[in-house]
DNA sequence: CGCCTTTCGTTCACCCGCACAACAAATCCG
DNA sequence: CGGATTTGTTGTGCGGGTGAACGAAAGGCG
């Protein structure tokens, strides 16, 4: 990945940082390897994967480990690249629209810790929210070890995200405009670190892609069925971010002109008929469980009839998507993975009827691989992305001995 | 550019051939160029920009120049970096449905010799078009001096192009299914070199992306009104291709479920609104007329209401796509343009009406900077692409003396 | 059970390619 | 005309990946 800034050159600092970094993202991503299967993967020599991976040791963010057991035909096993024990980490916050999850993940995407706490429906006060936030990031913080830096925050935010500077620019669920959440974060943290944040389909669709339904498959899209409900792109392995990160609204795409009035002010938008309300609607759902719709669905035990409009829009809203973007994964999450359980016949013959038959042939319509956590890994994900940019880097800037200087 | 393959590591060699590529690419945009600007542009030292282009000019690609006379401050005044005069080129060919225009195209982009031919409407048989292809390639590439190396063939295709080996799986408008036109084209050459095919819209979307109304700008969308209506997205610099390759295919977004029957097999697609057949008709165009309805629209003195309807579902239209792609710019092609001209104000109006915001406030709209040759030149840039990825091995296999060889 | 084969780790010499410093050249400016 | 500025040129240095040689650790076979 990491496309070199177009245009530049490459010295040889450069060369080194790459390797690094695409050592790095290989053990993340296995979890264990081999230095074999490392210089088979990377293309490199023995002896220069030996001492990328005597460097990475030094920093402190992988181990050796002697060959494994598990035996592959003849010659001397390799020796194995791990993990560190006591390595590096970051926080991950998925903000949804009724609650804050917060987790400590490792290098390698392992959930080690993880709180989570309401959000006033309606989302509050972005100071409030940014509060709770902070001490749920508090919590998970204090049991890591003190000698783990901390590389820093990811937040996920349903809504449009300015990829320039991170801007909340509208969330609608939340009733927000133009908020500068991390800002207000790292304000009521006390303490300065790196703060991605993203809007929460672009966030799932990066941890299926690196960790879910979508490994090895470079051109997906996660639909994300959060009351709103939005696409999150990856194509050609880099996630699709658009001028100014707002790609992947697909929730306002035209789809029934005669229909139901949406919120963005124009009429029958994609959302009017999938959407968490329109949905809510067809099965008598109150509104006060909109918010949790997909347990509502996981548990819904009423005429199959009430959701088949839904499930035949989602698959015409579907072929849309697959028409434009040609992928070939279409991950449902949020209450999406719920419904598509319930109706996914109807879905599947909608997609078939309306697609173009060349981008239908290669497509699946899947499950998160990753079940409800795809938005918070993908959080994880963005705020590790520096360190394997450029590993020297992220870890001589990174924050150790956090637990104390959060007390405070 | 050349995100490199991911996962792989990266060696010296391929620090030298991206540097290469690097240097050439900024040749080939500027036309001509100082050493001093490339040493700013790439990053690099001097004397490694001094050593860069020494070799590309053993290659017989650039050549170098006495300072110009155009000054700026102070100092020694730098060399100038220029493209050869006998140096490498391509052939374009810009299969359109009612004719071919072929292209000898010079590294640099300068369209140096072009000839074309009509088809047969309705495409004909694949062959016949092939050997008319083949025909004007043998005109343009006569004149070509002796030594200059061709590196291949770029095509055009109005129809979506499986991008893993070139085959047209469908040209509605040629009437053609799975169509191996690169091997056809080549069969009727009787040489063997590199062919690179493509969909119409992505290729004008390069070529405005590097040579037109896009240069500089990362995130563009070329909308191709061919008959059909197509798009090509470029994003972060980089094609959008999906999966197979069939990314853009937005003329058959929903728009008026109540509407018109497509040719897809659906009702009310976009294209049934801002297709050719459906302006001509709007304006009382006979059918014959259809395959170059921007003339006709240049042209048109009607009645303006004739199309404020057809400049309105534009706008809707593009609306969908800013939402879905969040581009900053989008250059409409083709017959659009001359629509565009006839109807801006309708279409930009039904653009700000039905798309969001955020995405809304940073796209424009444009007519192409290359006039009707985007397609044709982003032939010419797939045809360019493997010489900077690789300048040494793409010279080393380019051929030479083409004009004897095409003779037989 | 011993030996061969295979595969991998380790070491060291090598080389490629970029950086850097020093000096010369060319231009502008006061 | 001389200093300041910017660039070209040259030679040296160094980082870092390569490759060969050798030893080590397994499996396989007679």
């Amino acid at each position: 990945m990491t496309a070199q800034r177009r245009g530049l050159g490459t010295n040889q600092e450069a060369v080194r940082r790459h390797n690094l970094g695409t050592v790095l993202r290989h053990v993340h991503g296995a979890g264990q390897i081999s230095r074999a299967q490392l210089t088979a993967l990377m293309g490199l020599n023995r002896s220069t994967i030996a001492d990328l991976v005597l460097e990475l040791e030094s920093l402190g963010v992988v181990e050796q480990t002697v060959p494994s057991g598990v035996r592959s035909g003849a010659g001397r096993p390799s020796a194995g690249v791990r993990l560190a024990g006591v390595g590096p980490y970051v926080v991950a916050v998925d903000l949804g629209v009724d609650r804050a999850v917060v987790a400590r993940v490792a290098l390698g995407g392992e959930v080690v810790e993880r709180a989570a706490a309401p959000i006033p429906v309606g989302g509050g006060e972005a100071w409030q929210v940014g509060s709770t936030v902070a001490g749920l990031i508090r919590r998970v913080v204090e049991g890591a070890p003190a000698a783990a830096p901390l590389l820093g925050v990811g937040i996920s935010v349903p809504g449009l995200v300015r990829r320039s500077d991170g801007l909340v620019r509208l969330a609608p669920n939340l009733e927000w405009q133009d908020v500068s959440f991390g800002a207000i974060v790292l304000a009521a943290l006390g303490v300065d670190v790196p703060v991605q944040l993203a809007n929460d389909a672009d966030l799932g669709a990066l941890a299926e892609h690196r960790r879910g339904a979508g490994v090895g498959i470079d051109d997906l899209i996660y639909i994300s069925g959060n009351v709103g409900v939005g696409a999150g792109v990856i194509t050609g392995g880099v996630r699709l971010e658009g001028a100014g990160g707002y790609a992947g609204e697909v929730g306002h795409l035209p789809f029934a002109p005669e229909g139901r009035l949406c919120h963005c002010g124009n009429i029958g938008c994609w959302e009017t008929e999938v959407g968490a309300h329109a949905i809510a609607a067809a099965i008598g759902c109150p509104e006060s469980d909109v918010v949790t719709l997909g347990d509502v669905l996981d548990e819904y035990a009423g005429p199959h009839r009430a959701l088949g409009a839904t499930g035949k829009a989602l698959g015409y809203g579907l072929a849309s998507i697959v028409n434009a973007f040609n992928p070939r994964l279409v991950v449902l999450g949020g209450y999406l993975s719920s419904l598509y359980a319930l109706v996914r016949h109807e879905v599947d013959d909608a997609l078939a009827e309306r697609a173009l038959p060349a981008p239908l042939e290669s497509v699946t319509l899947s499950l998160p691989g990753l079940g409800s956590d795809s938005v918070l890994l993908g959080a994880a994900e963005i705020a590790l992305e520096p360190l394997f940019a450029d590993p020297v880097a992220a870890l001589g800037t990174a924050l150790v001995d956090v637990g104390a200087r959060l007390a405070g």
